[in-house]
RNA sequence: GGGUGAGUAGCUCAGUAGGUAGAGCACCGCACUUUUAAUGCGUAGGUCCUGAGUUCGAAUCUCAGCUCACCCA
């Protein structure tokens, strides 16, 4: 866009407002009397029934002494009529309205003779002038960079964006809702820590001035809510930011949003039956519908959920048994990947299962007892100590949730916090020793179990977004070129 | 990091044997008291992403760069 261009409309409307003021008007209103949304005048309409509505200007049909207008809030558009003969004394005013204008407006309800419902004006109150014009009309604003800078222009310009969020703002409530219900206390922890634990990922660095310290963002809540498990909260979660400063994708945004929760006395499997739970409550409690598409996908939720050991999946897909390292390095070969020979057995089947299994899985899957090795925060298994007591949960190819029965032994924890696998770089790994966290442990930490559901995924899921940027209001984007 | 595609008016998009830049919507002007993406008539609006090259002549061909999207790592 050029400024010379850009400038030229802006004058227009600023010429516009000058012309409102001069007419004794603020171009910008005040309070006024709460307007009702556009889902209730519609659900409650009668004939001749007074409505007060406010919205914005999307569609203005100017036919002489009568102007039909289309204003839109976050629930919806209301046909309005504005007739000279009803508003005489503004009539010179309302001449002078665009689109992407902010009205508030009190009429009667009625049908014109086409059927469409209206609210015929009798007062009218400019709320706000816009400067900028809308984008077209039609096609509202479709260039995908344009809508993620300018998300207060995608959010009213193309509706679908607001239900989404929407969306997502009703399914969060309502995994609280079902939380809190269950007993769960929910709880804030540190995102700004001095070291980066919980998860096997890179931080991102920022610094305190007083203090003079550097901190890191937080990659994951977990060792601060087991600390709340020492503490004596049986039921604890939490749901917040993590940041991660790696790549950008259609799947990842550096900043986003988990639900983290913690469960005294529990282990993995009532972690499962949790997170069951927890989706199927949301999809019933969304529309009932348990057939979804997803991207040109179509993925099945009925429950139960398949349950497949990760040594299964490796055999179905990769055609590897997991005992036999020696072919599992050759597939690793076969599949390109670097560096076999330097890395450890349990990195090489890992980056094997990444590539085989991990895309096939469509329906929900729960991916159980993953190599203990992988898992330096995981209870080994009891029947085969070489497997951890963890799942993730596969939908559409993509982790959504990943769960463990806790470690709760101080010195195992210790011992699997200063051991660092081989293939792995200091900041891609767990092992950073988290000393006070052990000092917890040794206090005495109940058996439990610990459930992450990436909140950002499963709205993508259920909404049918294939790109985490349409399920984040404001997604990390490059800055602007400065000319 | 690699591959593919895209970048033309405020917005949505056309634009091939290389020959002075197009439409719809929006804007501005006129008409219109029941419109539904209102309609009719008229006007105006451009660094064709940036830079270099080929050419008498480049939105179009070549190279480099920038940005975005998708796929892969």
């Amino acid at each position: 866009m050029t400024d010379a261009a850009q400038n030229k409309f802006e004058q227009q409307r600023r010429e516009k407002r000058y012309k409102i003021e001069q007419m004794g008007v603020d171009p910008y209103g005040g309070r006024m009397e709460e307007p009702s949304s556009a889902q209730t005048v519609k659900a409650q309409y009668e004939e001749g029934k007074k409505a007060r509505y406010a919205g914005r200007i999307v569609l203005l049909r100017d036919i002489g002494k009568l102007i039909f207008i289309t204003l839109r809030d976050s629930t919806g558009t209301i046909q309005i009529g504005l007739s000279k003969q009803l508003l005489t004394d503004r009539w010179e005013m309302l001449k002078l309205l665009d689109l992407g204008d902010i009205v508030w407006v009190e009429g009667q309800l009625g049908k014109t003779k086409t059927g469409e419902m209206t609210i015929w004006v009798e007062k009218v109150e400019m709320l706000s002038k816009a400067l900028l014009p809308p984008p077209e009309k039609f096609h509202g604003l479709a260039d995908p960079d344009l809508r993620y800078r300018q998300r207060y222009v995608d959010l009213w310009a193309n509706p679908e964006v607001m239900e989404r969020f929407q969306k997502r703002s009703a399914m969060v409530s309502s995994i609280r809702a079902f939380l809190q219900a269950k007993g769960f206390v929910e709880v804030e922890t540190p995102m700004m820590q001095a070291i980066a634990g919980g998860a096997a990922a890179k931080p991102f660095t920022t610094h305190h001035n007083t203090l003079d310290i550097d901190l890191y963002m937080r990659i994951a809540p977990e060792l601060f809510l087991k600390r709340l498990l020492v503490g004596g909260m049986e039921k604890v979660f939490e749901i917040n930011r993590n940041f991660r400063n790696e790549g950008l994708s259609t799947r990842h945004n550096p900043e986003f949003t988990m639900m983290e929760l913690y469960q005294a006395y529990a282990d993995y499997g009532v972690m499962m039956e949790l997170t069951e739970g927890v989706v199927a409550d949301l999809i019933e409690k969304l529309d009932g519908i348990w057939e979804r598409p997803f991207g040109d996908k179509q993925i099945n939720y009925s429950r139960p959920w398949r349950r497949a050991t990760y040594a299964e999946l490796l055999k179905e897909y990769a055609g590897c048994d997991i005992e036999d390292v020696a072919t599992v390095r050759q597939k690793a070969k076969q599949l390109g990947i670097q560096d076999t020979d330097k890395k450890d057995d349990a990195v090489v089947i890992s980056e094997v299962f990444e590539a085989t299994v991990e895309e096939k899985l469509m329906n929900p899957t729960f991916v159980m007892d993953y190599p203990a090795a992988l898992c330096p925060l995981t209870r080994q298994s009891k029947k085969d100590p070489r497997f951890a007591e963890r799942f993730e949960l596969f939908i559409a190819g993509m982790e959504v949730a990943n769960a463990y029965t806790e470690l709760n032994d101080p010195d195992v924890q210790e011992k699997n916090f200063r051991q660092q696998l081989r293939g792995l770089s200091e900041e891609e790994s767990m092992a950073k020793m988290d000393e006070d966290f052990i000092n917890a442990l040794k206090y005495g930490m109940p058996p439990a179990g610990g459930l992450g559901i990436g909140i950002d995924r499963l709205v993508m899921l259920l909404t049918d977004a294939t790109s985490i940027r349409d399920v984040i209001l404001f997604p990390l984007l490059r800055p602007e070129a400065k000319e």
